[in-house]
Formats: C-alpha cells, structure tokens, sequence
RNA sequence: GCGUCGGUGGCAGAGUGGUCAAAUGCAGCGGACUGUAAAUCCGCCGGGCGUAGCCCUACGGGGGUUCAAAUCCCUCCCGGCGCA
C-alpha cells in the first residue's frame, strides 16, 4: 500500500555497510547516496538539468525555509517541491529542527554541528521577541514547540511536531523528517538529556500527526531522528526509543565531536532496525566522514559542504581540495581535476576558473557547484561499486590515500 | 607667464598642529565553511623582528617654525582649472 520500501541489495561482511534500492513515489534511490541540499527548492546555482546530468538522484529541500517563503500553500498548488522545482526524482524535506539550534543556540555564536570552542548559554526561555534579542536568538524552545522570529523580516511564528508534518505533507516531499531539536555541541550532559527525551516527545507526536493524515501518510515516507549529541549512553538511548517506533526510516541528527562520530555511528547503528533506512543528517564535507558512515551503515547522507565550499572557492579534486583563489593559481593553466571524471573537472583549466572567482563571474560558483556535487555524487557512486563486487576496502585505501595525502 | 586649487599607503579617498604607521572602500595575501539567515564570514595588509610588543622609514622634493608637523611657513617639482 506504500509506495515506500528499502531493499538491502548487498552488505559487506566484518561491516555494517550495505547497498540497497530505497523506492519512494517518484523513483528510486542506489544506497549508498548523497543527497543534494536543496533547502529553498533549489540546489544553489544548479538547475535540474544539470543535476540529472551530474547524477544526483534525490534533493533535500527545507521546512523552515520554504514555509516561510513562498509558503508551503504556493508549493502545494505546483504540486510538491518536486514539481514545483521541476525536479522528477525523489525529495525529501527537513523538518526545520535544525533551525531550531542554528537559530537558537548556535545563532551569531559561530558554532556549527561541530565541536568548537566556544561557549553557549542553553537556557531554556519562555519565549517573547524582546527576551529572545537580548538572548541574542531568533528561536526560544518550550515543550510544545519553538517560537522564532524570521530571519527574513522578523515576524513570529510557532512550530510544533504537528505543525512541521502538516507543512511537510503540503511541501509534499517523498520522504519527510520528525521534527527534532538539534543541540549545541557546547551543551552540557544535562541538557543534552532533557532536549533527547523533548525530542522523542516530538517524534512520538510527530508519527501520530503524520498517521491522523492517511493520504499523506500513503504517499510520504517518515524519518523518525536520533539525538543524544556527543554522549554516548544518550546517543544508544535515543537509537532504542526511536527504534521503538514506528518509522519508516531513521535519521541521525545532531551534533558531535569529530572525533566520535565513528564512535556514534558505530552504536547507534548496531541498534537501529537492519532492514530500515538510515540518514545521516547534515555530514559529508570530508570524503572520509562518507567512507566512516558507510561502514557503520549509514544509506543516504546530506550535506551543503559541495556547494557552499563551491559558492567560497573552495573544490574537491581527487587529490584534495584546493583554494581556488589562492595566487598559484592564476596561472595555473593544468585542468581543475582530470581524474574524478567531472565535465568541469576536465574541461576547464585552474587559471580560468580563478579568473572567474576573481572577478566574481557567476559562472565560478556555477561551474564550481557542479563539479564538487558531482564529485560527492561520484564518491558514492564508485563506494557502492566497491560494495556490490566486494572491493570497498581497496577503494577505500586507494581513494584516501590519493586524496589526503600519504602522511 | 599670472592666478587658483591640489599632490596622503597598489588604487580611490578621509585626516588639516599632539590620541597617525594614518579612517573607509577596493585590490592583494591567507583562513574558515558539515540536516544553508552564507555568490558568506574572519584575519593580515609601509618595512623588519622574538608580531596582544618593539625598532626603522614615512603623507611630492628640499628647507624652516614648534616641545611636537600629513597638518603651519618658504621654495622647487608635478597636475587640474581660469586668465593672458
């Protein structure tokens, strides 16, 4: 009756690691696979033709972001995010929970899903606007919800877990998220527990939401989120209750140190249902991170590090990545990466596309965009090669190794 | 030739006696970026060094006044404009 369903195709014995087709409404997806960040229903600087021809198979667009523009009502009468962008294949959307960190917590702070030095104050508020500027927020979290005000022109407005789903199911993408709170990585173990135990809260009302709407719930695949942040007895905590319920799929959220990500992966996953789909939210700027998290199981993964990284100069080649407008290489005139197969890749040369950056031509962000999503498409791409004839650890070595450098 | 205004860091352009190695922007150099408030943000940016500090040379050239000059005076050079 559902037009959703996961197949494990092949897995890799001493791993966790597997290829799978994940069938949605409008296609299927080869797991292992990166999906385009989409959040405002574009996948910045790259139209829909160039990311079939770049072999991206699914986009992630935003709750937050389209809700408050052009609104989820203008994106269900096109149809859907998919229809409205002009994007066949499948989509997914956020719930918006990451917003509630980058635009509580970690606003004007700095900080990002990763460990930093810094210090945040993760009181929990009652919200009114003035309270929250003088926090230096834009979103305070109580137990029903988060209020926030736009970032666009400062109104207020409330999300819920229902509020989330009733505008996922208008956005009307494949596969939709619970909504979850994302924590500060600066937060302490306390908080980290109470804002885990709200987001199960949510996860539970988020699946009862997304049931009550039988139409929706026929047509939208749903994500339930792991949290727990860097600690792990809350990450294994978390994988239980989620586990527990109904969803159709899983994604793992949050925040964590470097360093343990692996650590995380690695136990959340033995917890989490085999024959269910995992997402790792947010994670894939670093090959390795891609190559970790297809080892301890992770299916489909999300990332705006190929684009933005593309939009700040900075490019994947398949021997690391360069700084496009460092001055070696304005003159420079060897292809930007011959080897990983992108059209951009082997077309233009270093030179022109510094000249491009340097004089800020549109086209550099464009060209640049293509080639590092295409490198992450790739990347995945040649992993679930590696998966079906049994060569991943090769690859693994092979792709490293040239990529990072002996060290 | 006379008059007048002006000559400041790579460029543009503030400053018009001390808090000026000199605002700001651009350019330059480097860095950051991980469920996108990002075609963004952050450093450095006269020279040298042990770079949260110290030393040297500096505001067209030269000479003065002053405790102190990018700032005032004289002179020369250069440029714009006006008059011959």
């Amino acid at each position: 009756m559902s037009s959703f369903s996961f197949e494990i195709v092949e897995t890799l014995h001493g791993t966790r690691a597997r290829a799978g087709e994940l069938s949605t409404a409008r296609g299927t997806i080869k797991t292992p696979a990166f999906i385009a960040v989409g959040t405002k229903a574009t996948v910045k600087g790259l139209s829909t033709e160039t990311l079939s021809r770049i072999g991206v198979q699914a986009v992630l667009g935003n709750t937050y972001h389209l809700y408050l523009e052009p609104g989820e009502k203008v994106v269900a009468e096109a149809g859907g995010i998919g229809s409205f962008m002009n994007w066949s294949g499948p989509t997914f959307t956020d719930s918006g929970g990451f917003q509630v960190f980058s635009l509580g917590a970690g606003f004007g702070k700095g900080i990002n899903k990763f460990e930093r030095d810094v210090d945040a104050d993760e009181a929990l508020v009652p919200y009114n606007k003035e309270l929250a500027q003088s926090h230096g927020k834009l979103a305070i979290i109580d137990e029903d919800g988060v209020s926030f005000t736009s970032h666009l022109d400062g109104s207020l407005h409330r999300f819920t877990p229902e509020r989330s789903m009733e505008i996922q199911h208008a956005l009307g993408a494949d596969i939709i998220f619970a909504f979850d709170e994302c924590t500060s990585p600066t937060a302490d173990e306390a908080y980290q527990k109470e804002a885990m135990e709200r987001t199960h809260r949510w996860a539970k009302r988020s699946l009862l939401s997304h049931k009550r709407n039988i139409d929706s719930a026929r047509r939208q695949a749903l994500f339930g989120i792991v949290q727990g942040g860097r600690f792990a007895h809350l990450r294994e905590e978390s994988a239980k209750v989620i586990a527990g319920m109904d969803f159709d799929g899983f994604g793992i959220g949050g925040s964590f140190s470097k360093k343990d990500l692996d650590a995380s992966l690695a136990r959340v996953n033995t917890i989490l249902p085999m024959e269910k789909p995992r997402h790792l939210l947010g994670i894939g700027s670093e090959p390795r991170d891609l190559f970790d998290g297809v080892e301890h199981g992770i299916d489909t993964f999300d990332c705006v590090a190929p684009t933005r990284l593309a939009r700040t100069g900075t490019l994947y080649t398949a021997r690391g990545e360069i700084h496009i407008l460092n001055a070696r290489y304005r003159t420079d005139h060897t292809l930007l990466d011959e080897e990983t197969g992108s059209e951009v890749g082997k077309t233009y040369s270093k030179a022109y596309l510094a000249h491009l950056f340097r004089s800020r031509e549109m086209l550099g962000a464009v060209l640049a965009s293509e080639h590092n999503l295409f490198f992450m498409m790739q990347l995945l791409a040649r992993i679930r090669a590696s998966l079906l004839d049994g060569t991943f650890r090769e690859y693994r070595q092979e792709f490293l190794t040239k990529y990072y450098g002996k060290a």
